[in-house]
DNA sequence: ACCTGAACACCGTTCAAGT
DNA sequence: ACCTGAACACCGTTCAAGT
């Protein structure tokens, strides 16, 4: 029973967040079991003691950042609980600032490195509460008058899917050369929104016009 | 300069076929080098005469994907040109059925597996064209009055973002057990583009009540 | 110019074995 | 229960060599 025969008492969290810090350092790409393992200071090998195949882990360190930016969605939940448009904006720009952020960890989280994802309850779970917080908060935005009345549901696809759309076509730079120049990130963010939205979003947005 | 000595005129072009292929088959995990160039009955190391690396022909593929929407795209401007709402629908169905019909080619094309994008003119300028026809056929909305009359550029974005992101969450089946039950894809995405457009769009939707 | 075959480093996965 | 080390099949990439 003694401690130190075994590298730490928690190689399954060592191993996603070693996981993490290579997709920070190397990307998507970069990230590899061996890698983890050796990164945890332990053999190659190791690993399988926890995680069935490399799909596990990667649903590991998904369900890591659903988590991450479900908590943050709560933390808003409280603090903009007087203004329902605010904590919309808000609950996207946590969305577009971990893409950002994290791109590669963001990838692997939000753009279904995941076959399977029914294998993993514990994803499953996380990426249902996160479906829900959305909904309440655009239900929120509902009773205020400040979206359309209709399913909450089908209003929630279409707002997740505009800003989920937004946080990839900037991961991907798809827009630097025609848009980015004159808008910044949060405005274009604003912007999108205020498409759907039915009030002025209180947010200054300058067009930077190049004279 | 006996042809039959080669495999065939046009490796370059096999290999990118056979890279589709195999990303129908087997996924995005499934494409490798190795097994492109073995579908086209050639050895292991004759794609770097064509390729320099496997992100060129990824290159390659995500080039050939843009190239068949942008097609569609162009399609649709002319038979639809009477009708731009029907057009920019159409447009963004088109967009929708490539994901949901070719999933694996749809993510290398539109999820950027490709990391230096900047390094393969013929990708930028087919995503530069893309954009472009993406944008008249927004721009023709907006000045029939069906939509935000703001910056072309932006609007463009707000619903380009939209469509993308409904694809990738299709993709990853994140709906499915939420809304996809009641509505059909179809009627799924022209309500999430009803939320921006400023006149119904003439579609049936049905809600299936499961009663 | 276009392709082959051997070689190298890296990877995911399995398995017998050790504590 | 947790970990090691050898082994296997597969991969990307390079390179000398062949036509």
């Amino acid at each position: 029973m003694r401690k130190d025969t075994y590298h730490h008492g928690d190689l399954k969290n060592a191993l996603i967040q070693a996981g993490i810090e290579i997709l920070a350092e190397e990307g998507v790409s970069g990230l590899s079991l061996r890698k983890a393992a050796s990164r945890a200071g332990v053999s190659h090998s190791a690993p399988y003691a926890h995680f069935s195949d490399k799909q596990a882990l990667v649903a590991a360190i998904s369900t890591a950042g659903y988590s991450l930016v479900h908590a943050r969605l709560q933390a808003n939940r409280e603090r903009y609980s007087a203004d329902p448009l605010r904590e919309l904006l808000e609950n996207a720009w946590v969305y577009i600032r971990f893409a950002v952020e994290n791109p590669a960890h963001f990838k692997i989280t939000f753009s279904s490195a995941v076959d399977k994802e029914a294998d993993y309850p514990a994803l499953v779970e996380v990426t249902r509460q996160t479906f829900i917080a959305v909904r309440q908060s655009i239900e929120r935005c509902q009773a205020a008058g400040l979206l359309d009345p209709g399913l909450p549901d089908i209003t929630t696809v279409a707002v997740w899917s505009q800003v989920h759309g937004l946080a990839c076509l900037l991961l991907e730079n798809q827009l630097s050369h025609t848009v980015l120049e004159r808008v910044g990130t949060r405005e274009l963010l604003v912007a999108c929104l205020q498409q759907m939205v039915r009030a002025p979003i209180e947010f200054n947005i300058e067009y930077r016009t190049n004279t």
